[in-house]
DNA sequence: AAATAAACTTTGATTAATCAAAGTCTAATT
DNA sequence: AATTAGACTTTGATTAATCAAAGTTTATTT
């Protein structure tokens, strides 16, 4: 039975090999993510891959197993479930449930993720607009278009948000930048890295490039509807 | 910030405590109650005193402190609540929820806690009957009789089963023996050690002394109606 | 009172996870 | 090619929790 800590490891190499198209992970990356010296990184990936987890070239960084990466898949799964129920049921605001289900997805068990999983309905994605990965393991697809990619006058609706800090969630609520929203890309100047863009059917808001790339959207120009 | 071993074994001292009427815990009953050689409590129970939240006399035994107490009837709140949500939210059995809740409690925080008592509608007793303390800390009166203390033709409702094992929580089950059920003692022979009860208005069953004192009950004779 | 049993404590070792600091590699300048 | 900066690894130590086994107390028999 992997330790919590472990399951750690697992679900955050397995967050960074998704964005990373090689699939290798960097050990400055992982002991980033983990918030621990790049010496206990080390060590600690050693002991991951002698139990099978994960394969690690000294230098070059750290690739998921097959069994790495469902235990990985697992955790998120786990993490975006709980996600959801600390928002859905009981009312838990945006910007503080990152941590609590952190904790949380160590605890709970897969009988109780199951009967979790059944209460809310099903969901196939948590309240951040992220995928959850179902029982198998498998991951719903998703786009990989941000409001960056946009150009003027079309209009996109908004998958996720891709910062999970309290302040950028507080911000984006704020502007009913959330999953569904329908956006309009008004006006765009890249010298003066902004955007002008509707928000619903009558609110306009200007964002930085750096912003932009943080939500993700699927195109729904004029040829879709 | 206590470990979640620390949590345990203010938790379990607090339960043993309570049955016990000097306050007064043995390492032997911690050891049994927490699965540990009797080396292991005795060492950590060293370390409890050295943080402050019990009194230990070599030999004698082990007291908790203010703090500890509280500490310890934080957790058993956590627990209950969380056997509550198990049972009513998500339908999980009877039986299997002590476990679960037992590694729960350790990872809910205080707010998500506060969210879950108000969902569940600020219970005061868990599924068992047992109950919930207060977020202040104070404890619900709960009765010290059990069935054993009835005399025949007495009535009663159950308050409470004191055995959490899957085997006899099954068994109470199976023969209405829940929180609420209304009991009449029909006839008692101390010598062959049994007990005839009715269940309910139509249901009658048998009974040994060791199973009737882990049916606690409130006496509600002629005299209360 | 002496012997014994039971309960408890001590000692020494182990495991998992971590850090600080020293050492090594690699790649990018100069 | 030599130097250097940055990323990574190694080493040695620490903390929390545990066990097994040896030692000590206390209480109970004989």
């Amino acid at each position: 039975m992997p330790s919590s800590t472990v399951e750690n490891y697992l679900k955050e190499i397995l967050v960074e090999s998704i964005h990373s198209e090689s699939g290798l992970v960097s050990m400055g990356k992982i002991a980033e993510c983990l918030q621990v010296t790049p010496g206990t990184a080390t060590t600690m990936v050693k002991g991951l891959e002698k139990k099978g987890w994960v394969n690690y070239r000294p230098r070059q960084g750290v690739k998921l197993t097959t069994s790495g990466r469902k235990l990985g898949m697992s955790m998120l799964r786990r993490h975006r479930l709980l996600e959801t129920f600390l928002v859905e049921t009981l009312d838990l605001d945006w910007g503080e449930i990152h941590d609590e289900a952190e904790e949380l997805e160590h605890a709970i068990s897969e009988k109780v993720l199951e009967k979790l999983d059944e209460f809310l309905g099903r969901p196939t994605h948590d309240p951040h607009g992220d995928p959850i990965p179902t029982s198998k393991g498998k991951m719903p697809e998703a786009s990989d278009l941000s409001l960056l990619d946009c150009a003027v006058g079309q209009t996109a609706k908004i998958e996720s948000i891709q910062d999970q800090s309290r302040e950028f969630l507080k911000f984006a609520r704020k502007n009913k930048l959330l999953p569904g929203s329908k956006i309009e890309v008004i006006q765009l100047d890249r010298i003066a890295d902004t955007m002008q863009i509707k928000v619903g059917l009558k609110s306009f808001l200007n964002i930085g490039s750096k912003t932009a790339e943080k939500i993700v959207v699927h195109r729904s120009g004029e040829m879709e509807q």
